[in-house]
DNA sequence: GTGTGATCATCT
DNA sequence: AGATGATCACAC
């Protein structure tokens, strides 16, 4: 496999984006040399990964941007035919000290969606036949930073007092709390709401289908 | 174990 | 159907 290298400039890789729009993913593998898997229950990473092989993302990167030099994360927007966003979006880990701080003008969130290019796969069933759509390099507006601004304080407030019970992927407007695991029985530490020590499971950060829905109407239909 | 990439399975 | 909770693979 022969990585791309990485754009360097944010109108490099979107013109690379632009150019992959309308391809399916079978052309897209076929391209990279990879098979297409039959489904992705054992790998649900596969088209993200073969998109960050296409446009270049710098591999194997950690805690950090997948165009560390753009300050540009990359992110997969499953839609349905219709281009309407089809499920939430992963965002970040959510330790329980909070979450790389307690504050939104500090945290990881809010810079993992400071500039984001969201790359819409229309359609489903068969991995093949989905297609790449329409790429939008985003920036949340004032009304959208409010929103995930709001939702971060709440949330992060609740992770931090270490009441578990009141952890539920039913709070937050933009932004949910929702386990995040290899298995059920997979533990992290955490303080609870005596101070002590404790085991629970791992959680992370994810965009509603809501709000990236709505996202994705302003930017196309206005 | 924590980070990356997410979708699957199930219940309402 | 939409949403919540559970789960899969790989790098380091």
């Amino acid at each position: 496999m022969k990585l791309r290298a990485p754009p360097t400039s944010e109108d490099e890789l979107f013109q690379r984006a632009r150019r992959l729009a309308g391809r399916d993913l079978s052309w897209l593998a076929k391209r990279l040399d990879r098979p297409v898997p039959p489904d992705l229950k054992h790998d649900k990473g596969w088209i993200g990964h073969r998109l960050e092989e296409a446009l270049g993302a710098t591999a194997g990167n950690l805690a950090d941007c997948d165009f560390p030099k753009l300050g540009i994360e990359l992110k997969t927007l499953p839609t349905d035919e219709n281009g309407k966003v089809s499920g939430s979006t992963f965002v970040c880990g959510a330790p329980y000290d909070g979450g790389g701080g307690r504050h939104w003008e500090s945290c990881w969130v809010r810079k993992k969606l400071h500039r984001v290019l969201w790359v819409p796969i229309v359609g489903g069933g068969y991995v093949g036949s989905r297609r790449i759509g329409t790429p939008l390099m985003w920036t949340p507006d004032a009304e959208e930073e409010a929103i995930l601004s709001a939702d971060y304080t709440e949330l992060a407030r609740i992770l931090h007092s270490g009441e578990l019970d009141q952890i539920s992927g039913k709070r937050g407007q933009a932004l949910q709390l929702r386990p995040k695991a290899l298995h059920g029985d997979q533990t992290t530490w955490m303080l609870d709401d005596e101070g002590e020590w404790a085991r629970a499971m791992p959680r992370a950060w994810y965009l509603r289908a809501k709000f990236t829905r709505r996202m994705l109407e302003k930017a196309f239909l206005l």
